[in-house]
RNA sequence: GGACGUUUAGCUCAGUUGGCUAGAGCACCAGCUCGACACGCUGGGGGUCGUAGGUUCAAGUCCUACAACGUCCA
């Protein structure tokens, strides 16, 4: 049996992964054994995959192989993602470049048409590249989030949410395309600095702070101005905006405005008065005059203001074209531009005008139209993510999550309209100026807040670990704990204001609400005595502080999840979705890993923002709600039936509920239904209708009601995808077998858009979280620290690698950079394709930025590698390529060939039951280092520390097993004098076969293909083999078992023993080097020891003999010192090697007193340590004893080398 | 502006709870085609652990500040 002389990737590759699929060895259906599950992250339709992928899932592969092996049922489900706006971009622009046709040109029915083409080539090239890498999904399950089973889960949610009243309209400034007349997504605009005006205005401020009618009549403007009067000056970019300003805003602290705060001004434009207000976020007292207006309906800035500040209002003046609507009065269908000169004329004539200053203005573009963005406020669906109204500030009356009006009915959305009724935020309502004096208390830290911080972080709590201010908190806690519910408040000591002990009052509220304690000290006793303060901080900690250490150890160690703890009573059910989420991560349901992670998902959950979930595209699920005027059937209905139910609701113009279809008894509310009572007393409804019911559908249209043309967030159907796979809502085996899953394997920057929000869907729909655990992956950067794109050319695409280093180098690459830390760089070159030179990616070739690279070796041009749209038949593109993935192509080789050298070497291989206690020292040492290595492999992994398991496996097979075993086994298979005793050659063979079988499984999950090439190899010859008992393998080493070896096998003293000898070895190779003398050469070597050292060497004399090259070996106390002899000594060990002839003195003394100098260093350190009676008082007795001996020894060594450096001179 | 990370050999990175003279791979130098492997073997050289303070008997490791770089959020 003799293998080829080298591992062929492609050919492993090739072969495996049709026989592991015609096995069926990648399909998981429900039985009685314990199920493991991991659901891809489905990788979007958009474009093919990239090495951040190919990371991603080689390590959920690895998981899935590694538990397969352990006996579990493992699933993987397979599947893409849509990727609303992304794909239809995508598809959009391929059709603009090659048919010159705009989406509303080519009609929707035709461009989801067109859609779906690319969806399913992309799907196929995506899935290909999976099964590349070695993927081992179960194929069979692969869905897509848009498919039947898929989009039956997205309505029934979306009904779901809808009838417990979780789904809302609301405004959103979203940018507006006007060339398009569609609003388009942060990352479809781009910012370009423009040249613009910047003018300055004034407006008269009213006196006495009361309202009274503007300036002018409304049919004209005043022509003059009232002498004697106040004004107060701003400057815009944008003047036509005016015409929609809702206030004026200043600084709180600003003094030149402080007594204009409250007062009111007008717009003289449009006859309208509005308030001063104080706004310390919007406002920036050193900017310009320090004074902003506030145009809520068309400034990001300003809307956000008006959301802090509801009732100043918000009105839009603009149409979808961009021209200004009925509420710009006179200047009513100009377009924007025109309208800004006319407003411009119109104010300096009433001489309201101060001056423009020529500026370069940075400013924001359509990607698709190129056109500048218009922030535009409009109708869009929310998922509302706080907790309950029960949660809020009682008695505002308010209970209508619908805006007031429909879409497209007016677009005066004037605050304070008599129908109008802002919601409040969630949280307890704060008063503005207690608000901006916490935050300004927020702003500074006192002395004793620092030290204290310092102190806390000490870790001088026996591990609980205090974090600074408790997150999304208005109400400031310096310092809480979160697992010991603990927070601390450090006072100032001036406490009777009326602000402070509002705050208190407002805090105690708030803290009872969270379940938080809070201890207070003042800042001068911290200052005075930290002892005291560390101690009672201390005391509030739960348990002792030993139980309290060990408890956070014995939690950070236990991997499978702890059942969730009760929720504080009264909390439960009135929990929002944000809270469900933080909940699941803060009782440990959910456990992420690197665990500070948590800190994203819980900051960003804590701000229980509601979600925006309408998207104004076509490619997606398309919203299941009709709406429209109620005719008079169904006004009739709702006027006559629910006053009855619901009286208060309609009183508030606002009723809501449900209806059966006739035909279905058991199942009563399939369609819910929203109305709200306008002004002119009609109604308006929207319908909302559960899946599959076609026949409401057409009852909705027959109603006079229509379907909403928008579609929903991609994010939407993602978040259901760990159950909508497994068949929810339909209670399907595999839903309640799998369902949750195991763990997740994702990046970062997904935490909060796609992990938050599957931990929601999750227990919204199946009251259980959706995975236990969280693996977040590290980032790809390239050799600048640049993250990895298609875009930049600087990303690598996973087949090349596979090509040129084979799949299993791309596995043990991705499985080395898997640690801790963030990011992992990966300096790309391209491959010249007329040479295979590497030449070296460079920052000035990124972008496309250099079409056209000639190589520096054959010196013929190519194209670099990058996002090129089609092949260039002129030029050959460049392949890209990375030497790191140099280490996994050699290393499956190193296996390779140690699997070659035994195969070569079984002849008359028996298989038999093995003994370890029995065997030779080598063996039972190769058995020490397998069972240790196997355990820190199985622990690791189930650590997600990828890096180190690939770490643990690389030295022992490469170091000790290659290294030292093979090389040590080489002569006892040869059955050289000394070495073989009788039945050595066939133990041999037998350990050799045993270890090589349980390296081979534990390196499968990492590199599928070699293990599985030898391991079919291995069941040719030796289909009976392991240890201790030699039983039948199994076809496939995908479905053998995991090795696990007893902990006994492990043996100190062995370890001890070759260690010895590796040195001994090591010390006579370093003097043949240095002495340049030939390999075969033997060399007589005289070692000086005691009689158990010696010994364990006279036992492994044969091996030291022909690993060292050393022909007469002595070892002994009495051994004497040859003369002309290199000496090398360790504190067990003198070892002389005879150089009759051969020495250099010169060159001998300078060895030597290299190492006196090190062993002189190493005991100047130890004395120093020693002398200090304060270490030899505190440290711990064993790491005193450890230095002493130390000393004893350094003096002994450096001394025995002094007598050698004084020998050679003689 | 906030959060989180990174900074250790020429390059890419390890370094567990502070405790023997700080490690690996690549690159570099010297020597090896010896019957598994030149994608290899043997040996060697190379580091003031970003800077400045602090805690400690002891700091690459803990704390503080600063600097540079990166990511996310606003």
């Amino acid at each position: 049996m003799e293998l080829a002389k080298g591992y062929n990737p492609q050919e492993a590759q090739e072969k495996w992964l049709k026989f592991w699929n015609d096995q069926g060895y990648f399909h998981a259906r429900p039985d009685s054994r314990d199920p493991f599950c991991i659901v891809i992250p489905p990788p979007n339709v958009t474009g093919a995959l990239h090495m951040g992928h190919a990371l991603n899932n080689t390590l959920q592969d690895v998981l899935i192989r590694w538990r397969r092996m352990q006996g579990r049922n493992a699933l993987w489900m397979p599947g893409t993602d849509h990727a609303g706006i992304a794909t239809q971009a995508v598809v959009e622009r391929l059709i603009y470049s090659q048919e010159k046709k705009t989406r509303h040109e080519i009609g929707r029915e035709e461009l989801v048409k067109r859609i779906w083409e690319w969806k399913d080539k992309y799907e196929a090239r995506i899935l290909g590249q999976l099964r590349q890498i070695g993927a081992s999904c179960d194929w069979e399950r692969t869905r897509f989030t848009l498919d039947p089973i898929c989009a039956r889960a997205v309505r029934e949610t979306f009904f779901k949410m809808f009838k417990d009243e979780l789904i809302f309209r609301g405004k959103r400034l979203v940018n507006w395309d006007p060339h398009l007349q569609t609003s388009v997504a942060d990352d479809e605009t781009y910012t370009e600095d423009t040249k613009g005006g910047f003018w300055t205005f004034k407006y008269e401020v009213k006196p006495n702070g009361e309202r009274r009618e503007p300036l002018g009549s409304s049919q004209g403007f005043a022509s003059t101005l009232t002498p004697g009067l106040e004004f107060i000056s701003f400057s815009t970019t944008r003047p036509e905006t005016m015409l929609g300003d809702t206030a004026v805003c200043v600084h709180p602290s600003d003094e030149r405005y402080k007594h204009l705060i409250g007062k009111f001004v007008t717009v003289p434009l449009v006859n309208r008065t509005i308030p001063i207000i104080a706004d310390p976020l919007l406002a920036d007292p050193t900017l310009g005059t320090g004074c902003v207006k506030v145009t809520p309906a068309h400034d990001p800035n300003d809307y956000a203001c008006y959301q802090r500040n509801p009732q100043i209002g918000i009105i839009n003046i603009l149409n979808p074209d961009a021209t200004i609507n009925e509420n710009g009065g006179k200047y009513q269908g100009l377009d924007r531009y025109k309208a800004r000169e006319a407003v411009i004329a119109d104010m300096e004539a009433l001489g309201l005008f101060e001056g423009k200053e020529e500026r370069v203005i940075p400013l924001k573009y359509s990607d698709r139209s190129k056109s500048p963005i218009e922030p535009y406020l409009s109708d869009q669906w929310f998922v509302r993510m706080g907790d309950p109204a029960s949660a809020c500030a009682p008695g505002d009356g308010e209970r209508s999550p619908f805006s007031p009006l429909p879409p497209g009915e007016g677009s005066g959305v004037r605050g304070e309209s008599a129908n109008t009724k802002e919601r409040k935020p969630h949280h307890l309502p704060m008063p503005a100026d207690l608000l901006e004096f916490v935050r300004n208390l927020r702003g500074e830290q006192t002395d004793a807040e620092k030290l204290l911080w310092s102190l806390l972080r000490d870790r001088r709590l026996g591990g609980w670990k205090f974090r600074r201010q408790y997150p999304a908190d208005p109400y400031v806690l310096d310092f809480y704990c979160h697992e010991a519910r603990l927070a601390i408040e450090l006072d100032g000591g001036q406490h009777n204001s009326p602000e402070g002990m509002l705050r208190d009052e407002q805090r105690s509220a708030f803290l009872s609400s969270k379940g938080l304690r809070v201890i207070r000290f003042w800042n001068h006793d911290v200052l005075q005595d930290t002892e005291t303060i560390l101690e009672a901080i201390w005391r509030e900690l739960p348990g002792s502080p030993l139980q309290a250490a060990e408890r956070v150890k014995a939690e950070t160690a236990e991997n499978t999840p702890s059942p969730p703890a009760p929720l504080p009573e009264g909390e439960g059910r009135k929990a929002g979705l944000a809270q469900l989420a933080m909940d699941a991560v803060n009782d440990g349901r959910v456990k992420l890993f690197p665990e500070r992670y948590k800190n994203s998902y819980l900051d960003w959950l804590g701000e229980k923002r509601d979600w925006c979930i309408s998207r104004q595209l076509w490619w997606g699920h398309r919203i299941p709600v009709w709406s429209g005027w109620a005719n008079e059937t169904e006004k009739w209905f709702i006027e006559q039936t629910v006053p009855s139910w619901d009286k208060e609701a309609v009183e508030c113009g606002d009723v809501s509920f449900g209806m059966t279809p006739g035909q279905v008894k058991d199942d009563p509310w399939r369609w819910w239904q929203r109305c709200i009572r306008m002004d002119n007393g009609n109604w308006y409804i929207w319908r909302c209708i559960a899946p599959g019911y076609p026949e409401i559908e057409e009852q909705a249209e027959k109603d006079g009601l229509t379907q909403d043309p928008d579609v929903l967030d991609t994010w939407f159907s993602s978040m259901l995808w760990p159950h909508s796979t497994l068949g929810w809502p339909e209670p399907t085996e595999e839903l309640k077998y799998y369902y949750p899953t195991s763990v997740l394997v994702t990046s970062r920057d997904i935490i909060t858009l796609w992990v938050a929000r599957m931990v929601i869907a999750g227990l919204y729909n199946l009251d259980q979280v959706p995975f236990h655990h969280v693996y977040i992956t590290v980032k790809l950067m390239d050799g600048f620290g640049e993250t990895m794109s298609k875009s930049k050319g600087n990303g690598v695409d996973p087949l090349d690698i596979i090509d040129r280093y084979g799949a299993d180098a791309l596995r043990f690459l991705v499985m080395q950079i898997s640690t801790e830390t963030q990011d992992a760089r990966l300096p790309v070159a391209n491959v010249c394709p007329h040479c295979d030179e590497l030449v070296p990616v460079k920052q000035e070739h990124m972008y496309m930025r250099t079409k056209k690279l000639a190589c520096p070796k054959c010196k013929q041009p190519f194209r670099p590698g990058g996002p090129w749209p089609s092949d260039d038949p002129e030029l050959k593109t460049a392949k890209q390529a990375s030497e790191r993935f140099e280490i996994g192509r050699n290393f499956a080789n190193k296996i390779w060939n140690a699997a070659r050298f035994i195969l070569m070497n079984l002849d008359g291989y028996t298989p038999h039951a093995i003994k370890p206690e029995e065997l030779a020292l080598e063996d039972r040492w190769i058995l020490s280092r397998l069972t240790m290595a196997t355990h820190s492999v199985t622990e690791q992994l189930e650590g997600y520390r990828f890096s180190e398991a690939a770490r643990t496996l690389y030295d022992f097979i490469w170091s000790e097993f290659c290294d030292w075993y093979l090389e040590m086994s080489k002569g006892r298979l040869k059955g050289e004098p000394g070495v073989s005793a009788t039945g050595e050659r066939a133990t041999t063979q037998r350990v050799l076969v045993g270890v090589l079988d349980a390296i081979v499984r534990l390196i499968h999950p990492i590199m599928p293909f070699v293990s599985e090439s030898i391991w079919s190899a291995l069941n040719d010859v030796a289909f009976e083999r392991g240890i201790p008992n030699a039983d039948p393998a199994t076809e496939s080493v995908m479905i053998a078992a995991w090795p696990a070896f007893p902990i006994e096998w492990r043996d100190a003293g062995i370890e001890i023993s070759m260690g010895r000898m590796q040195e001994l070895v090591r010390s006579v190779r370093e003097v043949r080097n240095r002495y340049n003398i030939e390999p075969k050469l033997p060399l007589d070597a005289f070692v000086r020891c005691d009689e158990a050292v010696a010994s364990d060497f006279r036992t492994l004399a044969p091996f030291i003999q022909q690993l060292a090259g050393v022909g007469k070996l002595e070892c002994g106390l009495s051994v004497s010192k040859p003369p002309q002899a290199a000496s090398h000594v360790t504190p067990e060990f003198e070892v002389y090697v005879s150089l009759q002839g051969l020495i250099d003195v010169a060159t001998e003394t300078k060895r030597l007193e290299k190492q006196i100098a090190d062993k002189r260093k190493a005991l100047q350190g130890t004395q120093a340590k020693l002398e200090n009676a304060n270490f030899v008082k505190n440290a711990p007795p064993e790491v005193v004893q450890q230095q002493r001996e130390s000393i004893a020894d350094l003096q002994k060594q450096i001394a025995t080398i002094e007598g050698n450096i004084k020998d050679l001179q003689h």
